[in-house]
DNA sequence: CATGAGCGG
């Protein structure tokens, strides 16, 4: 994939090498498909709405987020997209993994499953909030 | 204040 290739070292590909690039020595292959999608490579600038606007082309978003920093306040440069189907995940990073977005090369991929799908929680009792 | 290769609430 492409996608792997450029995730080693993307930069140099606009940078003047005139030589190839080096292969990936163990790239993430390919996580197991959901609905969840991990979007990175996003700009500081770029909003869940852009995501949403992006990705919806491609499929139906249930849930798009941009995560950022819960300290400082700042873009973490990295968000989550949700789709209705498995499907539609697929083609949307098919179809947005190694594209441009606001002006940076953005990587799509299927994200790990922090909640959904889950039987329960092994410690016992609730989260508090807050 | 700026930031970057990373998986949130």
């Amino acid at each position: 994939m492409a996608a792997a290739a450029a995730r080693s070292g993307f930069r140099r590909m606009f940078s003047v090498s005139g030589f190839t690039p080096p292969p990936p020595p163990a790239a993430r292959p390919a996580a197991e498909p959901c609905n969840n999608l991990f979007v990175s490579g996003l700009n500081k600038r770029t909003t869940s709405e852009g995501l949403r606007e992006a990705f919806s082309k491609f499929g139906q978003v249930i849930e798009a987020r941009v995560i950022t920093d819960r300290i400082s306040g700042y873009s973490r440069g990295f968000g989550f997209v949700k789709y209705a189907t498995v499907i539609e995940a697929g083609e949307g990073i098919k179809g947005m993994d190694g594209k441009f977005l606001d002006g940076w090369v953005i990587f799509a991929e299927y994200a790990k499953q922090r909640e959904t799908q889950q039987p329960a929680q092994p410690s016992s009792g609730y989260q508090y909030s807050n």
